[in-house]
DNA sequence: GTACTCACG
DNA sequence: GACGTACGTGAGTACG
């Protein structure tokens, strides 16, 4: 019988189940392979619950859930910012949604979606027909924007709150019937749509004139008839915007469908199909309930540990046992383990190599661990201790490591198997180097990291101690150090079982303790957009490299040590006796002692301290400390710099391979390190010409992309300074505005010394200003500075605002929190005494610094599908600057791509007040692109 | 190993 | 009221 009067129809708005089913519930993940499941477990509940209390005398003859299908509709066509300010959908929650879609169907309810179009006009067009066939319709669903469609037997059913929403309710919460409900949104707008209505004209005003005019095209056109002023010029001047958005709200009733009513009749579920489904994501309880209501027997999970797939896995209490650690030695051993594995989907694992520098090590073994105190060693390369010309020979009763490496790529890259480290970037780039590509990969340090950065570190050994009560087996104990330390291969191979495979052990456990914390931490989002995405990226930049020549630090060096030792003689002879001017604590001897000069201060040890600014002011004087500065620029240059740099060239790649700490900085920055290319000279014109010796291949240009002003921009933001916002949204000189700001003299011809203190003044308050840091900055007496700052808050009464409510989150809530969530914990914010004041800067200084740090690493994450093709790398990252290198030809087109995602970061997660500027430059080195 | 100094954003 | 202070890093050198 075709669908008509008597029939009543379900239509579940299927998204919004999914996003209240993820929310609600914890992390949760499948037992037996870690897949997240805690949407699909909520979602299958969800479903359930609706069908018992469907049941009854006004059970729906009819019933589908609706979902949404991809992010871009018909919508954007016509308005391309619709929904653009929507989070990007959480990574653990993406792989639910097909699963939803089959629990669905497992259900035997009819499952709907079409591309290009919303589940809302799915819901429209069904609601329409249905009514129009004399039919009664519900629709599970609290979304507002589906209140239009209530009205002439179709109701809503708000499921939360288990409420009814009818004709009376629409009124209600809009001030106008159902069929004026499109017009009051398109005036009203929505911000969680990005639907832009008339500025100004909320619900309450919306309603009024719509009662008053009877439709909104009416209102259009009689616009100029309204008495108040501003809103009469409002409704004239986004007369086009505001119908824009009623097209936007407006739900089509004729939404093309290729299914009719009539295919959606209720049927039962069949219990076989639902069960298998149930228990193929292994949910007991609801199996359980399902199969007592379907009258069937419950089929039997296998239960593989302790802990339920629907509740959070609880560490077990396995004591630590080195001996209970097996070491493979042939490929049935390893076979099985393999095969564990895979039926588990999860293992956690650990390279062995030869040097902690991932360029140069070559890799000796590989742990793994599949459960607490089950883990295994795999031997590859070791080598036995006997010392002859050629490093000995491979020990005995190792299998071959190709094989081994053949055996575990297909694991290592199955998709389906979550690989777990510590520092995983490390292992990856050491396996990458062996021709496989770990993914997907979780890292227990940036677990930790992202739950608890600011509180401790996240190097293995602390957290094993912390979190696990158990200290690890030093490497030293192996190794040895200084002198007599020798490599990993040389580690007598049942020792290294013990060693390795209670690392792998570790790393689950630690796994097991703190993957579960994300989500009461509201940290996965952080944890899954801005730390897992980039281990991959910084491999991959790491392993690039990037080229330095020799021959230009080389010729630098030599210069540099001629005129330090001119400038040794110099000094020696200005003493009256020779000394080591690379010593503080002798050139404070020979000035403060010897030489009588006043203004020097004593460090903790006692000893004199001699910093820069010291000397500086001592050089008015006196000629020696003026020379000493110029020996300690070059002694810098030098040793860190044209020396120690050509150490780090690698034989094999003639390039430098930094290394990227993800971890190090408390506030999301990233720190580099063996060496630190984050620090090259550049203030100093002849440290600068440190940088012409990175240079590009033959045929290709460097590029350096830099935000211009990155922190300012964040601080006018997130404090609201309308001033600045407009200024930077103009383009404006943003020192020499503040400086106009302060002290009423126009932007055109400023003075230089005024601008530079106003300057002094934006970045100190970045840094959380104090009178002490800015006098000592700018060298003027601590009460002229103090003056400055306050006209400044005066002047920009919301900075102070914003510094004043960090510093009462912060001892509120032990933490200050980034634009897009990151956590860094503030736990000296309540200490009394000389820290209180570096925790309140510290505090200030975190979201700003952070909010920058978490932007550049976005734009990093999407650069390399946004470059997919170009002839393009990405070499280094300097805080707030990328470095590229790229073919010639193409410099113009990756510049302009990589300007846009930088430019774009931020969006949508969060829509920033002020643009984001970007400065790109080029040249055959670095010092010519910056 | 710690302190000092200085390179960068 | 005194005290001590700009935020975040890494690395090289001296010195105990």
């Amino acid at each position: 019988m075709a669908f008509g009067k008597g029939h009543h129809l379900h239509l579940i708005d299927g998204s919004a189940f999914i996003f209240r089913a993820y929310h609600a519930l914890p992390p949760l993940t499948r037992k037996s392979d870690g897949l997240p499941i805690g949407a699909v477990s909520g979602f299958c509940n969800m479903l359930f619950r609706y069908i018992e209390d469907s049941a009854g005398p006004d059970a729906p003859t009819h019933a589908a859930v609706i979902f949404d299908k991809g992010s871009l509709t018909f919508r954007n066509e016509i308005y391309d910012l619709y929904k653009a300010n929507r989070d990007e959908m959480p990574e653990d929650l993406r792989p639910q949604i097909p699963l939803t879609r089959e629990a669905t169907r497992a259900f035997n309810i009819a499952c709907e979606e079409k591309a290009g179009y919303e589940a809302d006009d799915i819901i429209a067009a069904l609601a329409c027909q249905a009514r129009e066939a004399g039919g009664r319709v519900t629709i599970i669903s609290s979304d507002k924007d589906l209140m239009q469609l209530v009205g002439g037997g179709v109701e809503m059913l708000d499921a939360m709150k288990n409420k009814r929403i009818g004709v009376e309710e629409v009124e209600e919460k809009f001030g106008v019937g159902p069929d004026r409900v499109v017009d009051v949104q398109a005036l009203a707008g929505d911000s969680v749509d990005n639907v832009p209505g008339a500025p100004g004209i909320g619900l309450k005003i919306a309603a009024q004139l719509i009662n008053e005019y009877g439709d909104l095209e009416t209102l259009l056109e009689r616009a100029g008839e309204i008495k108040q002023p501003k809103r009469r010029q409002t409704l004239i001047d986004h007369a086009e915007q505001i119908r824009l958005s009623r097209r936007l709200v407006q739900l089509d009733c004729d939404t093309p469908l290729d299914f009719t009513l009539d295919d959606l009749e209720v049927k039962e579920p069949d219990a076989e199909v639902l069960l298998e489904f149930l228990g193929r994501m292994e949910f007991r309880t609801i199996s359980k309930r399902v199969a007592e209501k379907l009258g069937v027997e419950a089929p039997a999970i296998e239960d593989q540990g302790a802990a339920q797939a629907d509740a959070p896995p609880v560490p077990e209490a396995v004591p630590f046992d080195a001996e209970a650690y097996e070491c493979i030695r042939s490929m049935t051993q390893l076979d099985a383990w393999l095969d564990r594995i895979a039926a588990q989907g999860y293992v956690a694992f650990d390279t062995e190599t030869t040097s902690l520098s991932e360029m140069r090590a070559e890799l000796v073994g590989i742990s793994l661990a599949i459960a607490p105190g089950r883990a295994c060693y795999i031997p590859l390369a070791h080598r036995s201790g006997e010392d002859d010309m050629f490093g000995g020979g491979l020990s005995d009763g190792q299998i071959g490591k190709d094989l081994v490496l053949e055996a575990l790529k297909p694991m290592l890259e199955d998709p389906a198997i979550l690989k777990i480290a510590q520092n995983a970037k490390y292992d990856a780039k050491i396996l990458s180097r062996c021709g496989i590509e770990v993914a997907p990969l979780d890292d227990t340090m940036l677990l930790s990291y992202a739950l608890h950065a600011g509180l401790h570190t996240h190097g293995m050994d602390a957290l094993s101690e912390r979190y696990l009560g158990h200290n690890p087996i030093p490497i030293k104990e192996l190794i040895g150090s200084g002198k007599s330390q020798i490599t990993f291969d040389r580690v007598p191979i049942p020792d290294a079982v013990r060693y390795a495979a209670e690392d792998a052990d570790i790393t689950l456990r630690l796994w097991q303790h703190l993957k579960p914390q994300l989500h009461a931490g509201r940290v996965t989002t952080v944890y899954e957009t801005l730390e897992r995405p980039l281990i991959p990226v910084l491999a991959r930049m790491e392993l690039e490299g990037v080229k330095v020549d020799r021959n230009v630090l080389s010729r630098m060096s030599g210069a540099f040590a001629q005129k330090m030792a001119e400038l040794e003689a110099d000094i020696h002879a200005l003493a009256g006796e020779p000394f080591n001017v690379g010593s503080p604590k002798q050139l404070g001897e020979i000035l403060f002692d010897r030489m009588g000069l006043e203004g020097g201060k004593k460090g903790k040890t006692g000893a004199w301290s001699t910093p820069a600014d010291v000397l500086e002011d001592l050089a008015t004087v006196h000629d020696l400390p003026g020379r000493v500065l110029d020996w300690r620029q070059l002694s810098k240059l030098k040793s860190t710099y044209t020396d120690s740099l050509q150490d780090h060239i690698n034989p094999e790649t003639g390039r430098v391979h930094t290394s990227y700490s993800i971890a190090g900085a408390n506030t999301g920055r990233l720190a580099s390190t063996e060496p630190n290319l984050q620090n090259i000279p550049i203030r100093t014109e002849e440290g600068r010409r440190i940088r012409e010796a990175f240079v590009a291949e033959e045929g290709k240009v460097l590029l350096s992309l830099d935000y211009s002003q990155i922190e300012l921009r964040i601080l006018a933001h997130i404090a609201g300074i309308d001033a600045l916002r407009e200024a930077f949204r103009d383009g404006v000189d943003i020192h020499a505005l503040t400086a106009s700001e302060m002290f009423g003299t126009p932007v055109e011809g400023m003075d230089p010394m005024i601008r530079r203190q106003a300057k002094a003044i934006n970045f100190g308050v970045i840094y959380g200003i104090s009178g002490f840091g800015l006098a000592r900055n700018l060298r003027i007496p601590r009460e002229d500075a103090q003056a400055f700052i306050n006209r400044y808050f005066e002047r920009f009464p919301g900075i102070k605002d914003y510094m004043d409510a960090t510093t009462k989150f912060a001892k509120a809530n032990g933490y200050v929190e980034t634009l897009f969530g990151r956590r860094i914990n503030t736990p000296d914010i309540n200490a009394k005494g000389p820290g209180a004041g570096f925790a309140k800067r510290a505090a200030i200084n975190a979201p700003i610094q952070g909010t920058a740090a978490d932007i550049i690493r976005r734009a990093m994450i999407r650069m390399e599908p946004a470059i997919e093709g170009m002839p393009a790398k990405m070499l280094l990252q300097v805080h707030d600057e990328l470095i590229f290198e790229v073919d010639e030809a193409a410099a113009d087109e990756v510049s302009e791509r990589v300007r846009e995602i930088m430019e774009g970061a931020a969006d949508p997660a969060v829509k920033l007040s002020v643009p984001l500027v970007v400065e790109a430059g080029r040249g055959p080195n670095w010092a010519a692109a910056h």
